[in-house]
DNA sequence: AGGGTTTTCGCCTACTGGTCGAAAACGTGG
DNA sequence: CCACGTTTTCGACCAGTAGGCGAAAACCCT
């Protein structure tokens, strides 16, 4: 029974958010687009496994997160001898632009290409656990660049999320957390005028908030959120 | 390369978490306390197949939850060939107490027997995915009764997350998020006295929060948690 | 200088959860 | 049968959070 290791690998480019796909040139479904991945070795583990396969369409060292999804095992994904699939998440920065392969594309998660085995729903997968993780977690800032603005973290936030995030709680929830620190420098404004943006960059002093907050929590501590009102 | 499925299953009983354990017969790792499990097949899911293996342990119908926790892939975790392993959470209510094989026991998280493999820090996980998804979702329901008090729940939320819950922020969470139904029957008081607790039934037109609560929500809909004062 | 654009900040409101205390409902002992 | 302890239940208060504006700030272009 064969193991193989494979990777959703997302980014934001503009108003979409994108994953990085492969084109199969041979059989079975070959044309159709696949994620990247390959054969977990007998000498490495799983997370181990999908950077080295990564590292041959990306630069791993853009990579800035990287989690395991779930095992897709359905008896019959792929045709032929069973093959046992472990997914990951993967996130690059939107402001690289990894040099990658002929064969590699970046599509937007909205309107896949026709895809290959079970990917299209380890795909719809990573979009879930990506939208839910930016909600209670950090992890927005790995989709982000090292210095940004709000307005810029607001239309990732927006484009992961498939809404609209208001610029005005995203910064005052992220400072709140000690998560935003004020570079001091501005980024220019469009071609269109406007005050030009203040840069921010996150702030590693800040709450790492790897797990969701606990509603419930022990006697005598801080609490996490607060509600507000709709009007 | 095999592929095994573990599960570490929970359950509440007094003011501690267990973990159904079964003490390896063979060697490697005689006499030491391992997980529920074993070899996936090659007609079956992982799903399928912890639920199978689980059935030989306990009454399938007893289990409340099951859901994936993660891979463990280290090469040598099991010496001789590589085996990897998909470890699952699963729950069983507090009321009932299924027949077991004699080579199975009941153990407190808190206190583990000499284990073997990386069986150990697969409960570790466990417990903490527990614990995360009791303060966001309604994971809760599934470690008690039917029906049950809110005292007892309390209790079941106490000894899974390690600290004191409070009855009344309990009762007033759920309650707001009309998750409880009152049944109308009360529980006779304790050999002590005091007034009889009111008995509650998970209500299913409540909101089935399986993911957390979205911290930023999108515009014009209503908001998920609320903060306190510590005072 | 004036109008348009974008960002930033402050105010208000709604709602949440923690804390505390009182009241309710029971058993028991004098 | 009434006072007491026990446990549950409910209400009130408070601090802190997020959503929703709207005004002010800072820039570009004409």
């Amino acid at each position: 029974m064969g193991h193989e290791v494979l990777a959703a690998v997302l980014r934001v480019r503009g108003a979409s958010l994108q994953v990085m796909l492969w084109e199969r040139a041979r059989e079975p479904h070959a044309h159709r687009w696949s994620l990247p991945g390959g054969e977990l070795r007998v000498d490495e583990d799983v997370e181990s496994s999908i950077r080295r396969q990564l590292a041959e369409k990306v630069d791993v060292r853009q990579l800035s997160h990287v989690e395991q999804l779930a095992v897709f095992s359905a008896p019959d994904r792929v045709p032929g001898p069973r093959v046992v699939a472990t997914a990951f998440l993967g996130l690059v920065p939107s402001d690289v632009d990894p040099e990658r392969p002929a064969d590699t594309e970046w599509h937007c998660v909205e309107k896949l290409p026709l895809m290959a085995f079970d990917h299209a729903s380890i795909v719809h997968r990573a979009r879930n656990r990506l939208g839910s993780k930016l909600s209670y977690t950090n992890i927005g800032f790995a989709l982000a660049p090292p210095e940004f603005t709000i307005s810029l973290l607001r239309d990732h936030y927006s484009a992961a999320l498939g809404y609209r995030v208001s610029a005005t709680n995203l910064q005052r929830v992220l400072s709140r957390r000690l998560l935003l620190e004020p570079t001091g420098g501005t980024a220019p404004p469009g071609p269109s005028g406007g005050r030009p943006a203040a840069l921010f960059r996150f702030s590693a002093k800040g709450i790492l908030v790897t797990d969701p907050f606990a509603v419930l929590r022990p006697p005598g501590s801080g609490r996490p959120a607060g509600g507000g009102g709709t009007t």
